[in-house]
DNA sequence: CCGCGATGGAACAACTGTGTTCCACTACGA
DNA sequence: TCGTAGTGGAACACAGTTGTTCCATCGCGG
């Protein structure tokens, strides 16, 4: 199962890098459970396989994008959709925020998220104050302190602390009260 | 001026670790204008460099927290205040989120500010629902997110990114309207 | 049973970062 | 003028990572 090995290395690399982005192709390949001969016959280069994580997470990413249906409600909703969507990548979201996102990050898929945003502005449902570029900031920086936070305590649950993150992130964007 | 040197060292290693936690020795003693060797003559392992730069970094923030004055107003006043010290640290702050914060917070400080949080707790400016070290987590997440923003983006003033900051962070922090 | 594809291990050279030693240079005060 | 503190450069050995080559092993279908 060539496409098997392929994909245990990416997930593999995914988690590792995740934590450490400097970790060395001999941890990703014993983390996958494979030698790293046969690491570098699949990825003959560190940049490759750097590439295939890459082009892994851009799929995903946009996966998630899909399954958020975007284009349904207000925008706020559409957003906090996509957030919860996005919450479910786990590690890969370490991975976007500290590591360099801009390997898979398509200004396409930005634009994308933008035109939701200022839905979002027009319907209402998100302070026309805050501009799109710092809610999508605010959106990232909060997914990865869910996450880690997550990560650290074991104890809550995965449904309360998203529960917490859509709470503080619905609040953060929507329209001042005056 | 020995003191000088070392000062120099510290500030090139904080700046230059905040953007790459790997980044070489002589990347670091090259932007504080200083031999490999003389870097080495202050700090004889890079370890020690480490620890002094936690040192530096853990001092800053007592610094910041004392200029923030916590114990005066309601408990998210007194947060909003600390954020804007914070904010001042510049790349120190990208340091203690994405790299080994670890090493210089203090776990006695923390208590100190989750004190402050359960104030905001109980006179009502800070939702009740939202754990204190949730709350942490979204100061230090939005913290690095304002930061970044301004590195990305140098038409926005430090002034505008800021009330961004303070504007979303008392949003997310706020009891909800019920 | 044989061949073949996939794999893992061992060994290697090249490169980088680290820590050390030694020597030369400069500034400054006695 | 001399001595000394602070510094920088060159060179070295050492360790870890990387990329490569070669060979041995395992499973499976012909």
């Amino acid at each position: 199962m060539k496409n098997r090995t392929r994909q245990a290395i990416i997930d593999a690399a995914i988690d590792l890098l995740a934590g450490n982005p400097a970790c060395s192709l001999g941890d990703i390949a014993a983390a996958a459970q494979v030698g790293r001969t046969t690491l570098h016959r699949y990825f003959a280069e560190r940049a490759d396989l750097l590439a295939a994580v890459g082009a892994e997470g851009g799929e995903r990413l946009v996966r998630a994008a899909t399954l958020a249906d975007l284009e349904r409600g207000t925008g706020a909703e559409a957003l906090l959709r996509l957030c919860r969507e996005y919450f479910d990548l786990g590690s890969l979201l370490s991975l976007m925020f500290s590591g360099q996102g801009g390997e898979c990050w398509d200004s396409q898929d930005e634009q994308f998220l933008v035109r939701v945003i200022e839905r979002g502005h027009n319907d209402g449902s998100i302070d026309p104050q805050l501009p799109a570029d710092w809610v999508l900031s605010l959106l990232w920086s909060q997914l990865y302190a869910a996450w880690a936070y997550l990560g650290e305590r074991k104890d809550s649950s995965r449904h309360q602390v998203l529960d917490l993150l859509t709470r503080t992130l619905a609040n953060a964007l929507a329209p001042g009260r005056s």
